[in-house]
DNA sequence: CTGAAAGCGCTTACAG
DNA sequence: CTGAAAGCGCTTACAG
């Protein structure tokens, strides 16, 4: 059983249970058409060898790796630890591993990196997180491969290529509602970089929240960010120390709503008693802050696991009726978290 | 070279380039003893055909997988991210990858779930990170199976298995002399868990480094603390309520700190002018808190590649002379990260 | 429902 | 310095 000594073949297994390697072979592979006794005595036989197929030689005489692979940018993200987290666990379930590259996004020799893993390991399928989803060169590189892919939360999506997102519109539509219910009138936002979609999305559906309410976006109440610490805390302390103070101040990302924390300490301003704030995308730190934050999850984990899934259960295992659009892409429902950093005022 | 479609395989080059499949090899593997204008042919073949040798090809045949394992717990661990994207920058340079497997400390079936994956993947080496580490039912199966190990930070070092960690002692040492060159002199300090061996190592370096000022813990200024936000807030409301306050507290990991902090804001203290806080860790919000937080940075990522090279090159390539055991157990340095939260008294 | 043969693409002894 | 042969442990057609 030592991987190191004489582990068991599938050849040990069939000398035992009788049979020839090509049945061992069918039944380890959930074939159809095996005997249910023969298949009880392989699987006996298994059993008590503890055989494992070795992964080097299915992969070989099969062209399947079962392996996928995870390219991600940012190490600190807790995004992809989450990933992670849903990638390992449904690869487990379903008879896979995880193979992780941590990628630069504007590495030289991107397109080699790229190559050489895909050419040495030929995972059967590739996830790409933010940025590296967006990044032409990656999606090229993949695409000329002949690797299929899931992109999770990518900018946009793109034709025929897979994706997983969660709903930013909606998910910041609802935090503007929990702010005006709590009777904030003057809410302020704080908006991320331009060249990110997540950004338009969210102010967005601040927008739509409001309008819905007939009321407009105070433009002295928006103001420019970037998703970091400090562009949250300086837009915070122009927004706080301006003639008319907002009530409530819904950062589009939690590092900037921290930020917003930071600079409402400075100022001396009580949170959530003299101003509320809200977060988005639960971070580890919003929970760990004073006040803990209001903010949206992402489901991550869950996205993780459908991407996983796709790949895995994709065109290989699905009927070959043209693909549907909408199946490609799925949105993932996010969950609000309600915190103490946000009362009615 | 379209791995889905007909890449080239060895037979290619070695056709192309008139040698033998063997030749090809040896070109590729840097064995010795080739012609240098053969090697030279070879090689401009390969870059010609863009070849890379098939990974399940090699390990099926010659026994290894040039994979590496990562084995890990806390997916929100922001260590476990630096430990990646340290094992994955060095795997690449040796030509290996790395799997990841995320496990439970305390799943009914660790042993199985290790098992498998080492069956089937066959990793040339695992990395092993806290608790896991620790656990000998995962260090067993590990034994067992015949896969080479390095532990990163265990609580004790096991003879004959390799090990890196950081120096606690010494940097709690360094962290407490900091306090002390700043005047300090009621200084507090909260444990971590007792179980946990980084919990003492960090209270002896804090006790050593007042001892050497001829100063001796007070009693009623260390407080208990299990290494989460909650207990440290709750360590410093005793300490800073009672009837001695410290001008400064040492809280035994940034978890703690922050909630110092906390603890801090809210009887209306300003750190640092009236207390100053340092932690330990340097996780990724001790930047991004008001004040941003003295702390200790483990070195985490330089930690991870030599744990990848400590494996890669080691029972295999190195000399057959006995190992030694202080080789076997690396200590790496550690980094002192002074920001805004001490200060003079 | 079951099996014998061929082959996946490399490396390992073994020769020369 | 170089090569022909065997074999790693599976799966894929192809038969029966």
């Amino acid at each position: 059983m030592s991987p190191r000594g004489t582990s068991p073949t599938i050849v040990d297994v069939a000398r035992e249970a009788g049979v020839s390697i090509k049945t061992v072979s069918r039944v380890l592979n959930h074939e159809p058409g095996v005997h249910e006794t023969t298949r009880d005595q392989v699987l006996k036989v298994v059993e008590a060898l503890r055989y494992r197929p070795k992964q080097s030689a299915r992969s070989l005489a099969g062209g399947r790796s079962f392996l996928i692979g995870l390219l991600y940018y940012d190490p600190s993200a807790n995004f992809v630890g989450s990933v992670q987290q849903g990638a390992t666990l449904r690869c487990r379930e379903l008879g896979y591993h995880l193979v992780v590259e941590s990628l630069h996004n504007d590495a030289p020799d991107l397109r080699q990196q790229i190559d050489r893993m895909v050419m040495a390991l030929r995972p059967d399928g590739m996830i790409l997180t933010p940025p590296l989803c967006d990044n032409p060169e990656v999606l090229a590189a993949l695409r000329d491969s002949g690797t299929p892919c899931v992109l999770m939360s990518p900018e946009r999506d793109i034709r025929s290529v897979p994706s997983v997102r969660m709903d930013d519109v909606h998910a910041a539509e609802e935090i503007t509602n929990l702010l005006l219910s709590l009777g904030h009138r003057h809410i302020a936002f704080i908006k991320g970089p331009p060249d990110q979609s997540a950004s338009a999305a969210r102010y967005q559906g601040f927008v739509n929240a409001l309008q819905a309410h007939d009321l407009q976006p105070d433009p002295e109440l928006v103001q420019p960010g970037n998703f970091t610490f400090a562009s949250g805390r300086d837009a915070a302390h122009k927004l706080l120390s301006g003639r008319q103070r907002p009530t409530a101040v819904f950062a589009s990302n939690d590092d900037m709503a921290l930020g917003v924390l930071a600079a409402a300490h400075r100022l001396g301003l009580n949170v959530p008693n003299e101003l509320s704030v809200a977060g988005f995308d639960d971070s580890p730190t919003a929970a760990l802050v004073w006040p803990p934050l209001t903010t949206v999850r992402q489901p991550v984990v869950e996205m993780a696991r459908m991407a996983v899934e796709m790949l895995v259960t994709g065109p290989r295992n699905a009927v070959s009726a043209p693909v549907d659009e909408t199946d490609l892409h799925r949105v993932l429902p996010h969950e609000l978290v309600v915190r103490d950093s946000t009362r009615a005022r």
